[in-house]
DNA sequence: TTGAAAGCGTTACCAT
DNA sequence: ATGGTAACGCTTTCAA
């Protein structure tokens, strides 16, 4: 039989509330007393109160859940989720909390439903997530504090995010590059249409993307590039597959290897880029001056690959994505955050090459 | 006020054991009544049973702790950790279990010790966590099933691990590299001394080191090199403040440097590895002709770097570890696994050049 | 400083 | 097929 409370107290000759105090609240007894309990619970093998029962009994669990799409595979393999999830760890960290992952996977949907409404935590971080998941209506049944890692589409009062300007981020991507001369352009992008396929893909206007970070992003895009009087329709869109290097080679394919090859690809992530970049290399291409290719993120793999991008402050948005959670603000306002991002020009971007 | 399970049960008008086994086992009751039930919920906002209530009523909570050290900022930054916690989610989801990650800061001791206390798990994964720590007294003395992600020092016939034998594996990466004729040879490692620091160091005896892994790795390193009549005190040992690409290349640079420069670097990761080539590049030498360098874990981007390295099956290991713990053999000897593991000879080794 | 009593929201068991 | 009752192990008033 498993020793709890009641065995330590019993063996003390004392009453559970006063065992309970020995380990929530020390100050409440005298040290002499604290010892003696603390004494006979090892001497029982008692590991402290059971923490189930005690979340049960104060409400509060210690763990926060993270939601993400995608297998737990692959979600490690972009390099800016490792980094927002090791803000969010660091937080946790500091305040004894642990990180309970939920994946999401698309084929069993139901499964991942299961798993939000059994998840033991004080509140979700949804990273990722598209705005239609069913997993969603459950974190806001469930009443816990919620955090999106973006800006979602509609937001209300209550609503807690920290993100970016999407919109405006991109816009100075666009505008770079409208800047540089380039008219015949493309865009590399996950969640372009609903099926998960790699190809060339038409959308009549970017208000039909349902995925809001992608529609966002590609808006801004077309705001920039407008500045050179490219349209929407003029846009080559490429559909990834997944957000992965593999992914965005194979897609950037579709726009290189046409006889009117586009000066400059646009991707929606770094990773994506990396993928187009590797596409370039494989055709002896170069970034910059044959091609150039923008990415998104800022990701540290970005630098070495001379990638031109949009920075945003990963690490620190999952630290305060945690802090969110953790230690809400009083104000509202306060909850709604919208970090500062940069344009960081590299290599991979210059002007088009004058015939 | 919250709905709760005799919310629902007022509404519909029957018990609260009829609601509960609505959800959790639905055969027992008419679809009709079933279904009005579920209405009734939906109807009332009832997002489903409180799961830290159902975890101490059933005893069991559905989720695993997984242990890791400060690392886990790093810890998702090595592709080994990676696929190890993939395994391990793999085998979890199967059983409909979460993944519960709880970070150990070295800073903060406590904190740490104090959310393994309050974990809600029904079992540990101890990942990579020092022997010395002292959240492994709070995993012991919770008595909840355990299984370590490496064979620790000193094993008990109810200690659970699964591992390699890491002397053996690294003694065939030492052999190797003395028929190939090396004989100056650094070292490069984390954990080599209690500090964090990146330089070199000089220890001993491997048997002052205080963690497993790396201890008996660079045990075995030695016992291969001897074959070629290279001593303990001949190896230039360089401590990495972190497992990880940049501290592996800059680690390394110690070593690199010298006049006699060795001809062989040996790193008790592919991470550091890594690195190590890195710095290699850096100066313009070659692997496996000016200095031969080797990994260890096998992790995807060693093959592309073609380096030679020690292949363990890091995806196994974890889903081995999940199913130690989710599904415990009778057999006490099978919860003591060790798994094998193949020298990968590439491209990062040659025989050293005859002057 | 200590103790008694009242739950926290479920589920398991045994009746009906 | 459905309901009553008793835990599960703890914390938290409140009173002594």
């Amino acid at each position: 039989m498993k020793p709890t409370l009641q065995t330590v107290a019993d063996a003390v000759g004392v009453s559970r509330s006063t065992v309970s105090n020995a380990y929530s609240r020390p100050d409440q007894l005298s040290p002499a007393l604290r010892e003696k309990i603390h004494e006979a619970a090892r001497r029982l093998g008692y590991p402290g109160p059971d923490p189930t029962a005690r979340s049960l009994r104060r409400g509060r669990v210690g763990a926060i859940g993270v939601l993400f799409t995608s297998a737990l595979s692959y979600a490690f393999t972009d390099p800016y989720a490792v980094q927002f999830l090791r803000g969010i760890a660091e937080t946790a960290e500091r305040h004894g909390s642990g990180l309970l992952l939920v994946p999401l996977s698309e084929s069993e949907e139901e499964a991942g439903i299961q798993a939000v409404r059994n998840a033991a935590v004080d509140g979700f971080c949804v990273y990722c997530v598209p705005a239609w998941h069913g997993a969603l209506d459950v974190t806001r049944s469930r009443g816990l504090p919620t955090v999106a890692a973006e800006r979602p589409a509609e937001v209300g009062p209550e609503t807690m995010y920290v993100g970016i300007d999407e919109v405006a981020a991109a816009r100075t991507v666009g505008g770079h590059l409208a800047r540089l001369g380039h008219r015949r352009v493309a865009v590399v992008s996950d969640f372009l249409v609903a099926q998960r396929r790699t190809g060339p893909v038409s959308v009549a206007d970017p208000a039909e993307i349902r995925y809001d970070v992608t529609r966002e992003r590609l808006r801004g895009f077309a705001e920039g590039l407008a500045e050179g009087g490219v349209g929407w329709s003029d846009l080559l869109l490429c559909n990834a597959g997944t957000n992965s290097r593999a992914e965005g080679a194979r897609a950037a394919e579709y726009a290189l290897d046409r006889v009117d090859r586009p000066t400059a690809v646009l991707a929606v992530t770094d990773l994506l880029a990396l993928g187009v970049l590797d596409a370039l290399a494989a055709r002896g291409l170069r970034p910059g001056r044959d091609v150039s290719v923008t990415g998104f993120d800022d990701i540290p793999e970005a630098t070495a690959a001379g990638l031109t991008t949009i920075r945003q402050p990963a690490v620190e948005k999952g630290a305060i994505a945690g802090r969110l959670l953790l230690e809400p603000p009083e104000d509202p306002a306060a909850r709604q955050v919208l970090l500062p991002t940069d344009l960081v020009v590299r290599a991979s971007t210059g002007p088009v090459e004058r015939k």
